[in-house]
Formats: structure tokens, sequence, C-alpha cells
DNA sequence: GTAAGTGCAAATGATTTGCAGATGT
DNA sequence: ACATCTGCAAATCATTTGCACTTAC
């Protein structure tokens, strides 16, 4: 049995532990334990719709709601176009490109030193990744730095 | 002469050099001048539009857009909601409370560290305060560590 | 059986756009 | 004068909501 389909089992066993198992919310995590992570909720309306042609576009929103508040799953805005989802246990932070919309994945813990500076001066618990950081990647800032 | 009238006057002239003065630029500018920060576009419409009352509210968002553009000011995605403007001069960071929305702001400078690493281990420069980072104000984390 | 979830259509909130006319330099 | 801005209305994009009907457990 493949990977995916062990993990895909493991999380709509966890769903099912805080919440109901319908079939807008199991297609949505197969859609999320498959393929390209940073999927936006119209890419993954589109996916679920493939398969089950009936699912509302709102079905969608309202299930993503409720796996976010089950913990299942998190979204992260890149910029300014729509939040991305992912499955909670891929913990990542984003970095985006404000020139060229390139997005890198860092590993969460980069920002352990960040929080603790944080929690140690504000009292401020940074917990989630819900942001992306913006900046310039390598080939946009050396563009910039010196002239193309 | 006040000093927010001096540094209004010298926002003006930031902005005569670089583009068009005009009644709804020199209005924004100096509705971020004085008051609150972290203004949203609606607020600053309505700041404005109390002065001169036919100004249009897609002037104001492609006035904002002409001055960040400028490099005059600046805008911050808090939450969900509309993003806040400010004067780029004003360079900091923010922290939103994912629970009870609460803003703290914090020096630019926490972060030179994080920025350090970033661009030592994937050449990517952290530019921008574009996003706010979440988590759990003071009195939020311990509600939720303790039990009320 | 019953609360929780869904489909649908319409509403919302924030922002953008096309175009004709007004304004700054 | 002439490009740049602006006012207006309508469009767009992402998301949410009210309500009657279905479904999971």
């Amino acid at each position: 049995m493949p990977v995916d389909k062990v993990r895909l089992q493991a999380l709509v066993e966890a769903l099912r532990s805080r919440g109901r198992v319908t079939t807008a919310r199991r297609a949505l995590l197969a859609a999320l334990t498959s393929g390209d992570q940073h999927r936006t909720a119209e890419d993954l309306a589109d996916d679920v719709r493939a398969a089950h042609p009936s699912v509302h576009r709102a079905t969608i929103y309202r299930s993503l709601d409720a796996l976010t508040a089950m913990g299942l799953i998190e979204h992260t805005h890149l910029g300014h176009g729509p939040a991305v989802y992912h499955l909670a246990e891929e913990a990542h932070h984003h970095l985006v490109c404000e020139s060229c919309g390139a997005v890198i994945e860092v590993p969460a813990e980069l920002f352990d030193d960040l929080s603790d500076t944080i929690r140690a001066n504000y009292g401020f618990e940074v917990t989630s990744r819900h942001f992306a950081v913006s900046g310039l990647c390598r080939g946009c800032a050396s563009v910039g730095a010196s002239g193309p």
C-alpha cells in the first residue's frame, strides 16, 4: 500500500475522531495528500469536483474551515491573491519574492531564535505560519543590485 | 510650526519630485502623517472625504498605489481583513494576535538575525514588512496554556 | 432520529477597471 | 497643451451567508 494512501487513511481517521467524515472533506484531504502543496481553495474545488461534480464551492470553503478548526490543515497568505492550503503536518514557513512571485519553503526551525526573542521581549508566542515573509529572491535581488 | 506640518511638507516635496501633487494624494499624506497608524484604505477614504467629499474611493486606491510605487508609503496585511497603510519612513514589523487581534509594533532590527540567516542560506533578501507575524499575545497565550 | 453538513443563489467586502472628462505643471 | 489624474459606474475576485434539504452516525 503506497505511503500516500496510508497517510490519507490516517488523516481520515483523525477527521473521524474530531467530526463527521463527508465526501467533500475526504476528497479535500485526498487532494491535499497528493500532488502540489500551496493549493488555493479554487484549485482544490476544481480537484474535488473532478471526482465529485456536485460539491459546491461554498462547501469547499466550509470544509476547509472545518478541517482547519480540527487542526488538520492550515493556510498561508503568500501575497495579494487567495490563500493557499496545506496539511498541518507539513509545517513550514514561506519566503515569497515580491518581484517574480517565487515561493521558497523553509523549515520552521529557522524562526526559533526570532520566536525566542519575541517571547522574551513581548510575551508574544509566535505560533503560526499564517503569513509569508516577503523579499527578493536571489535572482531578482541581484538584478536590482547591479542592473541587468 | 508643528513637527507634523514640517513632515507633511517634506512628504509633499518628495511627492512633487516623483509625480504630480493632487488633492487626493496630498490629503492622503496628511491623513497618514497625523493620527493613527494602521489605517485601512476605507478609513483613509473616510478621512480624505471629510475634507474633500468629491474624492472617489477608486481614486483613494489608485493614489495609494501611486504613493506606494513612489516609495512614500507601504501597506501590511495584518490578518484576513483589509490591508493597513503607513508612511514608509515608519518602518516596523507587526505581531498580530490570532485570538484577540491585538497588534504589536516591533522594530525592524529584531529581524536582522533572521534576515542574515535567510540571506546566507537561500540568497533571499528579506526586504519588506509586507506581512504580519501571527501568534498569540501574552494574555491569550496564558489563557490557552493554563485555562481561564 | 437528529444534529451536522450541503447545495444553491444571492450577498458581501475589498479592490480594480474602462472610459470620458478634469487638472497639474 | 498634453500627459496624468480623477469621478463614476460597473466588473471582478475571494469568500460568506440564509435557508431548505440531505446525510453521517
